[in-house]
DNA sequence: CCAACATATGAACATTTGCTCATATGTTTT
DNA sequence: AAAACATATGAGCAAATGTTCATATGTTGG
């Protein structure tokens, strides 16, 4: 059939990700890129939490929490436990830690080695 | 004086990063939370490039290229040489490598063993 | 110096995003 | 069952974002 659709991108591009990896790795990193998102994924480095201690935690209400906590299980970057009345949250992927630890290098380098 | 306006916040947080660090943090992320600058990052793993080869390799327009070259550069994320008519980009981090390489393994995670 | 080229930048515009408010759903307690 | 509590969700809205278009700046070759 006709492969060769894509095959001009592909032949020039040699070895560069398609644009639809280009697209999910930007949603990926869109979800690291709130500071609601960041906080919430930064404080589930510690373990498991619930709906109402993350807001109250973040300082923000319980409904942007609750959405927030939404896009974040659509990434698969936290699951879900329902225990009673609470929803606990937590990580659910490995590379959340290497991610955030990585950034936060860049973030803390910035901070001080920076009028060379 | 009024020097508890933020202590609340601090004590019970406890080794949680400061709103400011979270923000910066976020900053960060939004600039690989866009799929022209991820690709901008991820053709730049490969070596410098002037800016109408990214335009041409991402297949957008200079302009656009231009605009999110300046956003990286101001997150120290790339730095530009400048060589007779065409400005050279290149990655100016140590981190962009690691933290691109963990989200490519999230993302290529999610292509297989999906549903469980 | 002038024309062609490479990049940068500002303005305008459409889209996306993240919050709040109101309300729905589900759970425990009395 | 009713009240109190925890979470989820949709609508609406204001702010942020990314692209295009036009144009400015700077560079090389004739």
């Amino acid at each position: 059939m006709n492969d060769n659709i894509n095959k001009e991108a592909e032949i020039k591009k040699d070895g560069f990700p398609p644009t639809e990896v280009l697209y999910d790795l930007a949603e990926l990193f869109k979800m690291f890129g709130d500071s609601t998102r960041i906080g919430i994924l930064c404080a589930l480095l510690n373990g498991e939490m619930c709906v109402y201690d993350l807001a109250e935690l973040l300082g923000i209400g319980q409904s942007a929490v609750s959405h927030q906590l939404r896009l974040l299980r659509a990434s698969g970057l936290v699951r879900a436990r329902k225990d009673g009345k609470n929803v606990y949250y937590a990580l659910d992927d490995d590379h959340v830690s290497s991610i955030f630890s990585q950034g936060m290098e860049h973030v803390m380098e910035g901070k001080h080695g920076d009028m060379a």
